[in-house]
DNA sequence: GTGAAAGCGCTAACAG
DNA sequence: CTGTTAGCGCTTTCAC
């Protein structure tokens, strides 16, 4: 690969100035610039990322971390913050961190200000204190889709307004008439979803309805065990109409389970997820879900952290996303009982 | 961020010696390998690896470049990728060329070589001409999945027997007595599913069965027009028994289309499809299809990549993954007719 | 064993 | 306007 001062050589000029006019700083002479730019033609010259990086001593990288990009909520995520970066010049490194803190804290490690100039985090298992530390060592975090407003995240965040979310939902459940509804709320592994489950749960009451405890199944977040969960719900409690999931794929499992069980939804049973994820529109019947804004959530992710990574010491703002939206599909309808 | 002369200085050393220790090179005394540790503990040191990449001339990235990573057949793959990747202490960077060849193009450009060590190319819609180019420049590059063995690629590639898969599929629905068979192939924009309609093909000759042209609908890879294209063929042709699809979003569309028009699957007609995506398990009924050997593909892609980075000029051999297999689910059927 | 020095390819003052 | 001069943080001969 071509250098610098070998287009400069060639074009007869320093090495400061092919900089200077590729980079459009300075003045440089029109008829110089001309040679230069024949001369970069010429040997097919492109610039060195990462010499460019520790020269100005900020990578062209961002990192994003989830527990894992084949879980089906991430790669839309992925894809918008990777648009959203590269529209600014920037690449995105994927981190898998399995859900391991140890996985995730040696990636923090490895690459926050070493080698990505910052990192977004999904739900991926981190401790706070881990970023926080990562933070302090000068490579901005940004908290993707926070979903907990009265815990304070000490860091800068996107949040969405989850309680909110499960309150539409259970608010869209009560207003279709049923009166009584089991809950799959997940995942177990870091009770993450508890704000989704706290806003159904003030739709209930504001309706008032109550809803018994002994009518939640607290699951971990895949289609396998809102599927069973569900099963074991209907079991215990055949008067069910309708059941709200704090998550598509427990509400996926929760469709096939009544499938399994002979259950026509929504004739016999109603059921609602949250966050409108792409195989929501392709179940049959189609699931009624609470769409979160993931794309915007992105795209503001990215641009928080370019900022903060822009300038330095900001204060560590919390912004919010739009608010969640109700997509009616097949899968709710009219209590019948 | 403490830099490895800093550590040096602590410990009393050189930054050369401290380097040693660290990369476990060259001979270290104990003593003062000790003092280095504990310096490098007491800073909270941490190699900076754009640093490192640029003195040692190779950065310890790989790139992905696939069309979009939001369809649900790269996040596995994806994820695979990374995860051998990571184990060889490189990190992945994920490049959407959204379908564009001018997009890819750029990114090819841009990272390879400067910022990414070599490339693992999915079904992005980029120009063998660029891709040899880049590979010309000093960026080993790694076609993965490729499907057709007849066009010689030129360029490293792994292969899956995809004709293999096709005639796996046509084999299965033939042995269960379909004699009316529909066919879904895509994609439409670059004709890359043929080498799986060729293999469905030889299974119908094989059998000496004839699949009329008529019979199948050229389209492209999504559940949409898996659904469009199999209510089309259904109506031209009521006597289809059962449908082979070249992949598995459009197979996923087919049984949509067979629920709507209230036929019953499999008794009235089967559906089988190819690769085994997530959804394929979790659809209702399960999809019947031929799986793909995806992670192991991903595997040796990245193995074959680290290869061609550690011994330049090495031969571009094709590598060919283990055979498809059939995952018999509920999608298929014998035959009632 | 350990240190000195050069250099990876580029940028960024500062001179001229 | 253009060239000179230092680095960025790390690795790597090659002496001592």
């Amino acid at each position: 690969m071509p250098t610098l001062s070998e287009v400069a050589s060639l074009a007869g000029v320093t090495s400061a100035t092919v900089s200077n006019v590729l980079r459009k700083r300075g003045k440089v002479g029109e008829q110089t610039r001309l040679r230069v730019l024949a001369a970069v033609e010429q040997l097919g010259y492109r610039p060195h990322l990462t010499a460019r990086a520790l020269a100005e001593g900020c990578a062209p990288t961002l990192a994003l971390m989830v527990s894992s990009i084949a879980n089906p909520f991430y790669p839309e995520f992925a894809l918008a913050a990777e648009r959203a970066a590269h529209a600014n010049g920037r690449f995105l490194i994927v981190c898998n961190t399995n859900d391991d803190p140890v996985t995730g804290r040696a990636y923090l490690d490895q690459i926050a200000g070493t080698l990505s100039e910052g990192v977004l985090v999904m739900n991926a298992n981190l401790s706070i204190d881990d970023l926080k530390k990562t933070e302090q060592r000068g490579a901005p975090v940004v908290l993707c889709m926070w979903e907990k407003p009265d815990a304070p995240p000490e860091l800068p965040c996107i949040a969405v307004d989850f309680f909110e979310a499960g309150a539409i939902a259970g608010r869209h459940l009560i207003g279709l008439g049923h009166q009584h509804i089991g809950a799959l709320v997940g995942s177990k592994i870091n009770g993450i979803h508890a704000e989704r489950y706290k806003g159904y749960l003030s739709a209930c009451a504001a309706a008032g309805q109550k809803h018994p405890q002994n009518r939640t199944g607290y699951i971990e977040d895949s289609v396998e065990a809102g599927y069973e969960s569900t099963k074991a719900l209907l079991k215990a409690h055949p008067q069910l109409t309708a059941i709200f999931a704090s998550n598509d794929l427990p509400a996926l499992g929760a469709l096939n389970a009544a499938a399994d069980l002979g259950l026509k939804v929504p004739q016999d049973i109603s059921i609602i997820g949250i966050t409108d994820i792409q195989w929501a529109r392709l179940s049959r019947p189609a699931l009624t879900t609470v769409a979160v804004p993931t794309v915007s959530a992105a795209e503001m992710a990215v641009a928080l952290l370019l900022d903060l990574i822009s300038k330095p010491g900001q204060s560590a703002a919390m912004r919010i996303t739009a608010t969640p939206q109700l997509i009616e599909r097949a899968s709710t309808g009219p209590a019948t009982c």
